[in-house]
DNA sequence: CTCGAATGTGAGTATCGCTCAGATTATCGA
DNA sequence: TCGATAATCTGAGCGATACTCACATTCGAG
């Protein structure tokens, strides 16, 4: 069972028999990521790929079962390939350097990454739905954030004030991620990552930095 | 100008005049807030609404001139209390350990408040609008947490393996959330917060765990 | 070539955010 | 008290878009 297949028996509604179907759905995955690519997955529609791609309507409907199912074989295939890179730079790292380097290379690699797929950053970035929105949330990271950076800045007058900002807004932006991903698990589990999340970020308050 | 009559200019299509509007004013956002706690904001219809505050779907529009308004006044009603809190707990931090002990409360009473408050869990998690897609993401940062771990647990094997576990997942996961933070700025920026996330996180390696 | 299965088609349906022309109610000067 | 004007309310209907379905077409095995 090829990852097609694998893929296709997840999300699509029926795995493609003949030849020119499994073309079909690649040419609809194309334009599909294109059109994400250009206007975002939000105003992205479904008659509209049904006409680049040079079918009906009713034809796109065989091949997914809903809009959602198109942005979600796109992750799929994304995080199939990127997993390929976690697992190729992690394989044999040898000592806690080795460890260091390699996470240090992945994450620029991600990065990189994301900076250059328009696709993903639209799909992975929840908020695209409501960009006043997505200001408010921001504001509200950057006001705490600059609380924090002041109360840092008093406890360490000689820390350089922008890095200090800017490490700060980011340690409180992390904290709403965390909160997020914290309450969709239970209790238990949610409070250790938000302890985790703690032991991380007072580590950090307590560095000096310059 | 009272808090009300502020958001009212900012969100809402005019500020109420009369005794009977901010009253219905404030049925409307009870009503919505209530929708989005048992629905989520992406099932909550504007007729609902309507009928539930009891008013016609022409006055609604009169409060508010789109769905996302009300949302947003929500959002902003809700940051306004939370930066009462941050503002009282950090006001008067003297030395590091009052700063590290501020910040540890400051982290706890957020996660209390995340939990209490369906309707910003809602609001703040931009993935509500696709739970399939939402679960993607989590395996996929799961995955990688564990090739992470993995990686660790080669590196200090006498380290706790669960323990591990949550730490790796949550740093990918943070991890992720930095990248769509940082390609919402410009180069320079959004580099800068990358490397700090890095800085923070290879310390976070560096260090045993048992 | 034939027939059944696979695949294609697009007009039509359902839903939902939102508008607008006219009805209703409040306010206030005479 | 009353008439006029402004403020507010109403809900049928519009526009957009995801999705369905009854029927047509094409493919491939025998």
């Amino acid at each position: 069972m090829s990852e097609e297949a694998a893929i296709a028996a997840t999300v699509a509604r029926r795995a493609p028999a003949q030849q020119r179907s499994r073309e079909r759905l690649e040419r609809i995955l194309a334009v599909a990521s294109d059109l994400i690519a250009r206007k975002g997955s939000d105003q992205m529609k479904m008659s509209e790929i049904a006409d680049l791609a040079g079918i009906s309507i009713g034809s796109l409907y065989q091949y997914f079962p809903d809009k959602s199912a198109i942005i979600r074989t796109l992750a799929e295939r994304f995080n199939g390939e990127s997993r390929k890179c976690i697992e190729a730079a992690l394989a044999d790292v040898r000592g806690l350097d080795g460890l260091l380097a390699a996470y240090s290379g992945l994450v620029d690699q991600y990065y990189q990454i994301f900076l250059a797929e328009p696709v993903m950053r639209d799909i992975w970035s929840g908020m695209q739905v409501d960009r006043q929105l997505a200001e408010i949330e921001l504001a509200e990271s950057r006001a705490a954030g600059a609380l924090l950076a002041a109360a840092m800045m008093r406890i360490r007058p000689d820390s350089d004030p922008e890095r200090t900002a800017s490490t700060a807004f980011l340690i409180w932006h992390l904290g709403e991620a965390t909160m997020r991903l914290a309450v969709s698990y239970d209790a238990v589990e949610g409070a250790a990552l938000v302890d985790d999340f703690k032991r991380m970020t007072v580590r950090e308050l307590a560095t000096p930095r310059d």
